[in-house]
DNA sequence: CACAATAATCGATCAGTGATAACTTATCAC
DNA sequence: GTGATAAGTTATCACTGATCGATTATTGTG
């Protein structure tokens, strides 16, 4: 009648690492199809096949699995925005193929994002006490990654404003206001998304850079 | 030595309305403090100086009880953008106006803001089931009066796109991302704020306007 | 092979959470 | 006074994240 545990076979002696990836990949998924905040550790287990204390063998808290799941996720923005780099050019077209890369990125790794960016912290700095800012600093190092970029274009005196720090903040927050809203309020009214992803990108880029005669 | 519960006096009988102000003050004190998630039901009710069920007579859930916040936040957000659109005339200082309106009454309602628009929902509708969207309703209604605004801007041929859902939409997602990472990520190595916002207004509006000779 | 070491894991349990049920108490109209 | 009932209580439930101590299973070593 009750339903029977399917139990994952125990690892082998070194092979506790293996296990670990298990549970961020059950993690993910479960937050990708329930949110973040409705999934226990104990649906977690279940997925993984374990019982729900052996998660914390490998993670203090379930802060920690949201936020190694974070950090990771980042390291591929990262990659991205170097590539990005790579090949930019300071023009009008590459800077924006260089904000889509942000938004399309948010919108890929949803999960990610939120975690990121747009989970409750509280106020009390709790959050911080446990996990460090390690998953902020994986924010930043993709943000400093954007930050050269724009900076490139000032260089070839291209934008608006000199300060690149404050450029860079701006049009960081002009891009996580789209990408966060399409995420947590997907059933908005919005118009057809990718005419306005293109729409935003393009104002943004019009109030950064110089109106070239 | 065990803490002496300190109870308020009970209610006279047509008085209830009185003891559910008194939750929604406690409530929101409390959010402001410590953040939405970590805040317990006991916790607000031990303000108030009731029992942590008799919140129940007043809520059917803790959901109901941010929400409520959230709807009488956005009325004034409501009221304050009537009041820009009152003594609003299409030029680009008017219309830079109207977009502080809505940054500094994020920040001014930081609690308020957080459960319209950045709060998890829970992506399988269980939120939107019990407090259905009123809350989102609510802060609709605060951009319809924006939509206005830039309805205003088009007519006297100022905005650079002619549709007035779309640039609202990429407006709103731009003040949006401004307000939710100053509210969530204050922690950031923000260069200073007052600077940050004007600059990322004057960009938006850049963005948006025509360039005129 | 046997054995100690130990990585991996489990069952039981704890305090705290939101919520419900059943009950009591104060207040009101008559 | 006497019901009716609004206002509030205590006890409790299922569930949450987390901790403890015990128990496996695997491993390198004698």
């Amino acid at each position: 009648m009750t339903a029977p545990k399917i139990r994952s076979p125990r690892k082998p002696k070194g092979q506790g690492a293996e296990r670990r990836e298990e549970i961020l990949d059950a993690a993910l998924k479960l937050f990708s199809a329930k949110g973040l905040h409705t999934v226990s550790t104990r649906q977690i287990a279940e997925v993984v096949g374990i019982s729900q204390p052996a998660l914390y063998a490998y993670f203090a808290t379930k802060d920690d699995i949201t936020a190694e799941l974070c950090i990771r996720a980042f390291a591929i923005l990262v990659e991205r925005m170097e590539a990005a780099r790579a090949d930019f050019v300071p023009t009008a077209e590459c800077f924006e193929r260089a904000l889509k890369v942000y938004v399309d990125f948010g919108l890929q790794n949803p999960d990610a994002y939120r975690v990121a960016f747009m989970v409750e912290k509280g106020l009390d700095g709790t959050y911080k006490e446990r996990v460090g800012d390690r998953p902020m600093m994986a924010g930043i190092g993709a943000f400093q990654r954007f930050a050269e970029i724009v900076a490139e274009m000032r260089d070839a005196g291209l934008t608006h404003d000199d300060d690149v720090q404050r450029m860079t903040q701006t049009l960081w927050a002009g891009l996580h206001g789209l990408v966060s809203l399409l995420i947590a309020r997907a059933d908005f009214p919005w118009v057809e998304r990718e005419v306005l992803i293109a729409c935003h990108i393009s104002l943004l880029r019009r109030g950064a850079l110089k109106n070239m005669g």
